[in-house]
DNA sequence: CGGTATCCCCTTGGATACTG
DNA sequence: CAGTATCCAAGGGGATACCG
């Protein structure tokens, strides 16, 4: 077994831009699975992520949108409206995300046991 | 396209548990992929980890430890001598875990050039 | 409808010094 | 060597009310 590198987190290491931190906020991954099926409008999202405050979830949209992994679309309509949707980017993302969701079901028992003890 | 169903995160959601937030903080990732290559006393994970404050290492340590992903053993040695190292669950995590750095490093330059603009 | 604004708490986490 | 203890700052994030 040979040893650690000295340098290895020196710079910004690609484990920080996990997807919770990509998009800077907890809710982030929860968003970027509700836009899965397309887009949606702002209070479309707001049905299945009822606890988070509206300010948060302003708060991670806007961050996602920063960051590339949604586009945010304003339609010159009567009604206002407002349509977040995946870019590529975020597209890609949500298979390592899918990866990680799948793991977690799969453990899901053990991850329980675990925190019982 | 369906619309969004009202309870998909009324329970904790198995998105919240990825890998970042399992562990607890945000070392937890560095961390866990220190122990790969088997198992490394408390001293030599501060090398790679040079920016953590002892602290937070042990504070990230236990909490890897209480959720079931790392194991500590402490040795009868005249010296003191003190292991960390994966259990099932955590080798079972590298995997997803592997696929996000993957995926960070494959598209690092669009993750940058999107934070530029 | 699609958000802002404000207030406030409380945890996260950094620095530093110390200990069995 | 393998941690603790203490202090402190920053900001993440919740509740609520309001706005164009």
């Amino acid at each position: 077994m040979e040893a650690l590198r000295a340098d290895m987190f020196e710079e910004i290491c690609p484990s920080t831009l996990l997807p919770f931190k990509v998009g800077g906020d907890k809710w982030a991954g929860m968003v970027l699975r509700c836009l899965e099926g397309g887009p949606r409008r702002y209070s479309e999202l707001r049905v299945p992520l009822a606890r988070i405050s509206p300010k948060m979830l302003t708060q991670s949209l806007r961050s996602l949108e920063r960051d590339g992994f949604v586009r945010r679309t304003e339609y010159a309509d009567p009604a206002r409206r407002v349509t977040y949707e995946l870019t590529g980017l975020g597209r890609s993302l949500l298979e390592p995300l899918r990866a990680f969701c799948d793991w977690a079901e799969d453990h899901w028992d053990e991850l329980l046991d675990a925190r019982e003890s």
